[in-house]
RNA sequence: GGGGUGUUAGUUAAGUUGGUUAUAACGCCGGCCUGUCACGCCGGAGGCCACGGGUUCGAGUCCCGUACACCCCGCCA
């Protein structure tokens, strides 16, 4: 019997490592067929593994067998083959990383053969992403989305290193955990054993970790899946992985340190990039005074500008609309465009539209003109000379420049004109090519207003501890509590976010009865995590990193999409699967569950 | 839950004021070709125009609904 392929005859090269050091070797590489270009006389194909391309040749005078049979070969057929690597001389393709050389096939097997692909496997192909997901592993063949999850790997690697020569012991816990009240939705998995209850699957570890920490772990981390049955969008994904980490006898400056140094390596893990510690650090207060937004891109100017003061010095300004916003307790903001009077009124027309579709009424706005008039503007007839120069003053407008204006209540102020800079940074290309902005936002309120909810809610989770001054207020005066909670910002997207946690039973007992989570409530579902707490609980604090997300950024993506390998549609199904799917009668009634459709 | 965009060969797109047989490129199939690497040349096949209604003498085109995908708001402690 002559001598296999695999068996007999293993792979001695991949495809992407043969160089002109190579020539005169023989070797056995194993791969996809990329490209074959048939001249009749000679057949070339360019062979494909993950790590590259290598040319190969069939000529009838070295092989006449494996030229034959290599007339046969199609786009993605699974070969192995053995031949002579040769310097390709004057026809070196300098595009290839293995373009000098190629391999003069003695011996070709055809492992599989190939249906035609409903697409091709190239770097780049406009192939709509529905057909992409519906064939993902053909999608994952393809050398951009390779790069994506090796890149990933790297970042996982790093993470796993420094984190455990930092002294962290990389530990599980439960996926299926008791379903709590508040923060997102829980995915529910019924408990066939236990007729109508149901596990919640874990949206984050976070009481698990802190648990660590009692039993004396000291430090902890995990890479982790975390579920959380929210609407979907295109950085959010309904199951997605975190790099979980807490620590034990630390305050903010022990996290921040750690988390500098993480950061530090996976930005050398996935780009070679060299970052600059420590990160800069924002109250919330200036974040959302300057930004409009908790996580602020500070790589662009165009900041937002307070002018409430100057409306009010001026008893309104001769703007009704002004004067109603601060009646009712609101502010007044404006954003300033430099050199924004070129935009034609089509144009602002459009950044109208833009704001409206992030809640906005509508967008006052003015051009600055020679006399420090303003044109353009609804507001040019009304407004008094006093408010303009004020307003000038305060956002240091200049002629030609154009001012857009938000009044009304703070949160929405902030919320459309923070979302109108981002917009702008990108419309106007202010964002220079390259730069990443690390920074910590801290000093983050303990509780929130839900309108909807009509009580406070956790603006972090409701183990986060407040600052130990605010600790008073924390029933009476729960708006004025700021918490120990931090998040890290990179470029503007939130990348990850903790807090030091609360380790006291009678604050967190506290903060749940400020949260409106009778003892009742609290006992029966957080009655675990109180008691431990009253057995010795070291003080500790902790963090988590998006780890999709900060791929995304870091190895380049459209979308979480792009970094994860099998991902969900918006409407959390999967094209390829189809899961979520139907199940059988017998299932449900096993489960003691009856579906009611709408 | 709300708003927007899209859906036409395997893929990406074009398709005029509604009017004969729905185009093109790439891919695919067959033939030729010994130096290509976006190989080239010749020939060919391939369509429930997303689905369901409606208007009309006539619908890929107009109207209504549905499905799916994507983007945004709400939501995501």
């Amino acid at each position: 019997m002559p001598p296999r392929f695999i068996f007999d005859i293993k792979r001695t090269h991949s495809c992407g490592a043969l160089t002109k050091a190579n020539v005169g070797e023989s070797v056995v590489l194993f791969g996809w067929v990329a490209t074959r270009r048939d001249h009749g006389g000679c057949v070339f194909i360019d062979l494909r593994d993950r790590e590259g391309l290598t040319q190969v040749v069939f000529e009838p005078d070295v092989s006449p067998e494996a030229h034959a049979l290599a007339g046969e070969l199609r786009h993605e057929y699974v070969v192995g083959i053995r031949g002579k690597v040769h310097a390709r001389g004057a026809q070196v393709n300098p595009k290839m990383k293995t373009g000098e050389v190629e391999v003069k096939a003695t011996e070709l097997e055809i492992f599989n053969r190939a249906e035609t692909p409903p697409f091709p496997m190239d770097d780049e192909i406009d192939t709509a992403e529905e057909k992409r997901l519906a064939h993902r592993y053909l999608d994952l063949r393809r050398a951009p989305l390779q790069r994506v999850l090796m890149t990933r790997h790297r970042m996982n690697q790093a993470t796993r290193g420094y984190l455990s020569s930092r002294g962290f012991l990389e530990l599980e816990t439960p996926f299926m955990i008791r379903s709590t009240p508040g923060g997102a939705r829980n995915f529910l998995v019924p408990s066939r054993l236990n007729p109508g209850k149901f596990y919640g699957l874990a949206e984050s570890p976070q009481l698990f970790k802190q648990l660590y920490m009692v039993s004396g772990f000291d430090r902890y981390f995990q890479i982790v899946k975390c579920f959380r049955d929210e609407d979907l969008r295109g950085d959010r994904q309904p199951e997605f992985t975190q790099i979980d980490l807490e620590m034990s006898f630390v305050a903010e400056p022990d996290v921040f340190e750690i988390i500098e140094g993480l950061m530090a390596e996976l930005f050398r893990a996935a780009k070679g990039k060299e970052l600059t510690t420590p990160f800069p650090r924002m109250p919330y207060e200036e974040a959302m005074d300057r930004y409009g937004v908790d996580k602020p891109d500070t790589r662009f100017g165009l900041e937002l500008c307070e002018v409430t003061d100057v409306v009010r010095a001026e008893n309104g300004g001769g703007v009704p609309l002004f004067a109603q916003a601060l009646e009712g307790g609101g502010i007044v903001k404006a954003l300033r465009l430099p050199g924004g009077g070129g935009l034609s009124r089509t144009e602002l027309d459009g950044l109208e539209e833009v704001a409206k579709s992030f809640g906005a009424r509508g967008l006052a706005r003015a051009k600055v003109g020679p006399g420090g008039e303003w044109t353009q503007s609804p507001l040019a007839k009304s407004a008094t000379p006093g408010l303009r120069q004020g307003i000038h003053e305060k956002t240091q407008a200049k002629e030609g420049d154009v001012l857009l204006f938000q009044f009304g209540k703070a949160k929405v102020v902030n919320g459309v004109l923070g979302q109108l800079r981002g917009s702008l940074g990108k419309r106007l290309k202010l964002i220079p090519e390259g730069r990443d902005d690390l920074l910590w936002v801290v000093d983050f309120p303990l509780f929130e207003y839900s309108d909807e909810q009509k009580a406070h809610v956790a603006a972090h989770h409701p183990f986060t501890s407040p600052r130990p001054e605010d600790v008073e207020f924390i029933l009476s005066d729960p708006g004025r509590c700021r918490a120990r909670a931090y998040d890290l910002v990179l470029n503007g997207n939130e990348v990850g976010g903790g807090s030091i946690r609360i380790h006291d039973s009678s604050v967190q007992a506290k903060v749940f009865k400020a949260l409106g989570i009778s003892d009742e409530e609290a006992n029966s579902k957080f009655g675990f995590l109180l008691e431990a707490l009253r057995y010795g609980a070291p003080p500790h604090g902790g963090l988590a990193l998006g780890m999709d997300r900060l791929t995304m950024l870091l190895a380049g993506g459209e979308s979480l999409r792009d970094v994860i390998p099998f991902p969900k549609t918006q409407k959390g199904t999967d094209l390829m699967t189809g899961a979520p799917g139907d199940v059988t009668e017998a299932q449900l009634r096993e489960l003691h569950v009856r579906s009611v459709l709408p």
